[in-house]
DNA sequence: AGTGTCGAGGACAACGTTGTCGTTCGTGGC
DNA sequence: GCCACGAACGACAACGTTGTCCTCGACACT
């Protein structure tokens, strides 16, 4: 900006005034300058602007577990939208569902001014971001609840949908149900794992432990615990699958073997209509969590609800198939 | 931090020189500032940081057209671990395929003084990203070449993916083949269009304009060039999808239809592989390309290489079923 | 005791902006 | 001719850091 005032012969004011489109520049001068401002190619650093007023940064940080896991590439894709809306920019990072990974990219976000933060939080402890939220950096908690810190919190209704989930499996005669879910210190897994028991129980069904499998879904994992479920003395005529990531570890699994037992998938997922079979599933709305948590980012920096909000979003049964197959 | 200074007793300097691990502050002093940061919850602010040393931000935008979508998703999410390997955060818009979009979020991306930017380009000049080059923001177009500028490019290798999709439809006693791409402005669907043509033409197929539909894949355009294609006086046996969105919308479409012609896809997409009838592709490596790109990036930004590279990464058929059905 | 040396720590400027306040100059009214 | 007034513009400080250079005291050596 220096430069750009000595190229044009004016002083530095008069160009931030350019800049800023304040009043006070004859129109004359202005050209001149909006002339050395294209032939320098000078942009504004943002950095020195927040730095002197003090204000926003007009950005926003958005830390969830995967990017590439569909349900949260929406969520962000809708979180996106509203940022924009605002007129702010994301930073996204992916903790792995890892915490010590979660808390160094919170902590950069922070160190970077973010005016908010949009957190899909790993099962630790977050009291370490107590000191930003007290700062006056907005903090939203998305599809889980934060460990250690009361904040805004968007959730689905995980345990009131695997209980629909479950239910309707019991609707169509099952007794045996399995369960195969993420693993238990995750949050939602273990609230839908609790809407499983909960549904089974009002059905008076018991449930076998062999029948339940929580853990992170990897392919060999699937198949054992298949093996277990549908192999034991009391095999499972049905399926509930506790996230996407599973059900379809679930499904490629099931193609190999020749048991076919009924299905219900927490979370829907692209072509689910269009398998052999379609997957019946507890639908969530990734857009709409992320486009609620986002708002209530925004009305938090407005200042706006005083106590920390708890919203819940409602899931949807989705029958397709999969879930009114008989036992 | 002078509120930390002034707490501990301490000059600004002797607790800028705890928080960045200098030299010479006895340890006594250094872990009473320690104390006092901890208890105050201070963070240091980069943005003045970064402002006075004139130095690298740590930070890289990416731009692309919808986080949303599994390719890019991925390809996101290969980005933002080699990212993170470089002690840098990402910065990330959709441009919606929408030139404007995707200026003003790159010029956002630049006034917030990013190390660098990697693009998917949208069909737009991209001349106004000049200046930032020459600042020495790095920059690296993916998936598409960037037009009005030559930076560092990563591409998949569209025509020959398509010209090895469409003939293995060909092998397959095909001669009537159908090609439906995305709006041919976007530089990989009239790359794959091209392709598909010089499938055709290497096996003195004749082609016939009903045979083709380019555009944005909305069910209903995807309804009428179906219609079209399948039941002309000609109709095609097979057809060639440019993109997952198309194959997926083209799937479903079919599913509430009689025929049931060959199909090849660009794109490989989960689940391709369970469908009833599964999807033979032409699987790019979204991972590899994001990954590829991000490294560029940090080459160039270390001052690597003089001129700008361009890489191409091969695409991989992969015969699943739907491409081998015969007329 | 005087001098040199070294470690600990502070004062100050600068990074690129913008808010505040002041200066200059032209115009209009008396 | 004089003054008031407003428009156009510039000088300067400040934002939170860090690099440079300085001071101060303790200690060892002559």
């Amino acid at each position: 900006m220096k430069d750009v005032a000595a190229a044009a012969g004016v002083g530095l004011k008069t160009v931030s005034r350019v800049v800023n489109g304040e009043a006070g520049v004859s129109e004359a001068t202005a050209g001149r300058v909006r002339a050395v401002i294209e032939q320098l190619g000078f942009r504004r650093n943002d950095g020195a602007r927040l730095l002197r007023q003090g204000a926003r940064t007009g950005s926003v940080g958005l830390l969830l577990e995967d990017v590439a896991d569909p349900f949260y590439s929406q969520l962000s894709r809708a979180v996106e939208e509203v940022v924009r809306a605002h007129g702010s920019l994301l930073l996204t990072g992916s903790s792995a569902e890892d915490s010590a990974r979660e808390r160094e990219l919170a902590l950069g976000f922070c160190a970077r001014r973010v005016d908010g933060l949009i957190v899909v939080p790993t099962s630790a402890d977050h009291g370490y971001l107590a000191p930003e939220t007290a700062a006056g950096t907005a903090l939203v908690s998305v599809d889980r609840p934060m460990p250690g810190l009361e904040v805004d919190t968007v959730l689905a209704d995980n345990r009131a949908g695997a209980v629909a989930g479950t239910a309707h499996l019991l609707r169509q005669g099952h007794r045996r149900v399995g369960y195969l879910g993420d693993a238990p210190d995750i949050f939602t897994a273990a609230e839908r794992l609790a809407g499983y028991r909960q549904a089974m129980a009002d059905s008076d069904c018991p449930v076998e432990e062999p029948w339940i499998a929580m853990g992170r879904p990897d392919p060999l994992g699937i198949r054992f615990a298949l093996a277990r479920m549908l192999t034991g003395p009391t095999p499972v005529t049905a399926l509930m699958c506790g996230n996407n990531r599973t059900t379809v570890a679930v499904l490629r699994e099931l193609a190999g073997r020749q048991e076919h037992p009924a299905l219900v998938g927490f979370d829907d997922f692209e072509l689910a209509d269009l398998l052999a079979v379609p997957v019946t599933v507890v639908a969530q709305d990734p857009t709409l969590m992320g486009r609620t948590a986002a708002e209530l980012l925004f009305r938090r920096l407005r200042g706006e609800p005083a106590a920390p909000q708890h919203i819940v979003v409602p899931t949807r049964l989705i029958p397709r198939g999969s879930g009114e197959l008989p036992p």
